[in-house]
RNA sequence: GGCCAGGUGGCAGAGUGGUUAUGCUGCGGCCUGCAAAGCCGUCUACGCCGGUUCGAUUCCGACCCUGGCCUCCA
């Protein structure tokens, strides 16, 4: 049987999912829009990460080789305004938040692309394919800028689902008059003191934001890519005018053969976004929750769909994990240790090849736990750790011990007093003094920990419930 | 105004033309000195109105509602 066969993705160029087929299976190519890197990453901005992030791995699986691509956007006005506002140039900026968003993307259990770019370092490939289309009759050059010309592409719109003749009607689009259509989309644009800028055909100046995404995934991936990623709100404009260029640069072909769009997170079921200022910022998340526990909530959703972030959900998988973790724990110190298996098991993996569906994939993961459970010989435990732990390595969850994952943030609490306490209960215990056991198991639930007696010793965990 | 999603049980969230999603919570039980953990059981779910069908939450049409894109945005 092949997998690979049945890997299903919904193209929202062609509004239905498809049966993947790689345009060379020996190598298959990856795009996915990544940061810009003027502040902190939000959980919005995670989203597509740990998203592609499985998708690449499930790819992995299924393809001898795959090239990822996520760039760094490390030249835009946001970062300029950032590095003015802080008198540091735009690198000192660009550096400070892509280190941060490294960071913050390792907590989530996101691995490394295969590559990736920074805009600046392709400022001559930009000049070059601008050339290109300057030369082919699809851009233009006016006062300093050179412009796209949507109506010299046929196919503009194609993927947003609109006309260009009535990309007037909404009339939000600046109109500027050296433009000849108000759709057409900047290029390169002129820079002036302190803005960046580099030498070019056209003067001094920067690239357009649309223009990185096609040069990257040229240089890197080729002119045609079999996937192409990133939030819904890239589809229009940018996504359309990468295609735009890429089409046009690249003699009529196609671009990526497949686009991939994911919800967003919203918070009270808007869009979580900076200019709504309701952003829930990483690195803050982080403090109250592991990292896997937020990874474990942004898939609880299908990925199309928007989700809706909470405190509550929060929790809700905080204790969905913790009892996973759990039964681990009781299964391996019954039948353990455990390994992963080769893979995770077919329900499990039919669950993500239909177009990554992974709540349904958690809904496997959690049977999955159920028999574990249930296991009452060690075969039995040990076909269903491994399948769970496989399962994980793919999905990026049970990465940790779970001892440590249940006895949770340690810090500030003194484990040789947890240990006495412990002893002196059981002593009582012994004694039948019931009283004074549960007097000190109050004494320990105060201190956050929560005790469970065992066949014959007694181990703790911190709370669930946290003030 | 144009285009695109979506409305499922207390909550979150999959899915299906007729059969148990899954998780969290609540309730009952097993276990336990009591708890905790785990397990078992359980709570009249599919926005509204028509249509197709032996049968629709699942297909078709209308309607209502929610969110998103059309400007930077994951």
């Amino acid at each position: 049987m092949n997998q690979a066969e049945s890997l299903v993705l919904y193209n929202t160029l062609k509004r239905e999912k498809q049966v993947f087929v790689p345009q060379d299976p020996e190598r298959v190519t990856l795009y996915a829009c990544g940061p810009t890197v003027y502040n902190q990453a939000h959980i919005g901005n995670a989203r597509p990460a740990v998203i592609f992030d499985l998708l690449f791995k499930l790819l992995s699986r299924l393809y001898p080789k795959v090239v990822y691509a996520r760039n760094i956007t490390d030249v835009d006005d946001k970062i300029n305004a950032a590095a003015a506002e802080q008198n540091v140039t735009i690198d000192v900026i660009a550096n400070r938040y892509s280190d941060a968003y490294h960071t913050d993307m390792a907590a989530l259990g996101v691995g490394l692309p295969s590559i990736e770019p920074r805009a600046t370092d392709h400022i001559p490939q930009m000049i070059d394919m601008i050339e290109r289309l300057v030369a082919n009759g699809h851009a233009y050059e006016a006062e300093g800028h050179v412009l796209f010309a949507i109506e010299s592409f046929a196919g503009y719109g194609a993927l947003s689902g609109r006309d260009t003749g009535e990309m007037l009607a909404g009339a939000r689009v600046g109109v500027v008059d050296f433009k000849r259509h108000p759709g057409d989309f900047v290029l390169w644009k002129p820079s002036v003191e302190p803005q960046p800028g580099w030498d070019s055909p056209w003067g001094w100046g920067r690239p357009g934001w649309h223009l990185e995404c096609s040069v990257m995934s040229e240089t890197h991936l080729g002119e045609t890519i079999d996937i192409h990623g990133g939030g819904q709100d890239l589809v229009f404009p940018h996504h359309e005018n990468e295609i735009a260029q890429s089409v046009c640069a690249h003699g009529g072909k196609v671009f990526a053969r497949y686009w991939m769009h994911n919800g967003f997170v919203t918070c009270k079921r808007r869009k979580m976004s900076k200019s709504l200022g309701n952003t829930l910022v990483v690195s803050e998340l982080l403090k109250q929750a592991n990292g896997e526990v937020l990874r474990y909530l942004l898939l609880s959703a299908q990925y199309r769909q928007p989700l809706d972030w909470s405190e509550e959900a929060l929790t809700r998988v905080q204790r969905t994990l913790d009892r996973v973790y759990g039964v681990l724990r009781d299964a391996a110190a019954k039948y353990g240790p455990f390994q992963a298996a080769q893979s995770p098991g077919d329900k499990f993996m039919a669950a993500l090849l239909d177009d990554l569906n992974t709540p349904d994939a958690l809904a496997e993961l959690n049977s999955e736990a159920r028999r574990l459970a249930n296991a009452d010989d060690a075969d039995a435990a040990r076909q269903s750790a491994g399948a769970l732990l496989a399962a994980g390595e793919l999905i990026g969850l049970f990465r940790e011990d779970p001892a440590s994952w249940l006895a949770g943030d340690t810090e500030g609490l003194d484990d040789a007093l947890i240990d006495q306490l412990i002893v002196e209960r059981n002593t009582a215990r012994k004694e039948r003094n019931f009283a004074r056991a549960d007097e000190i198991r109050d004494q320990l639930q105060a201190m956050g920990i929560t005790l469970e007696d065992v066949a014959d010793s007694t181990r703790w965990r911190r709370a669930s419930e946290q003030g």
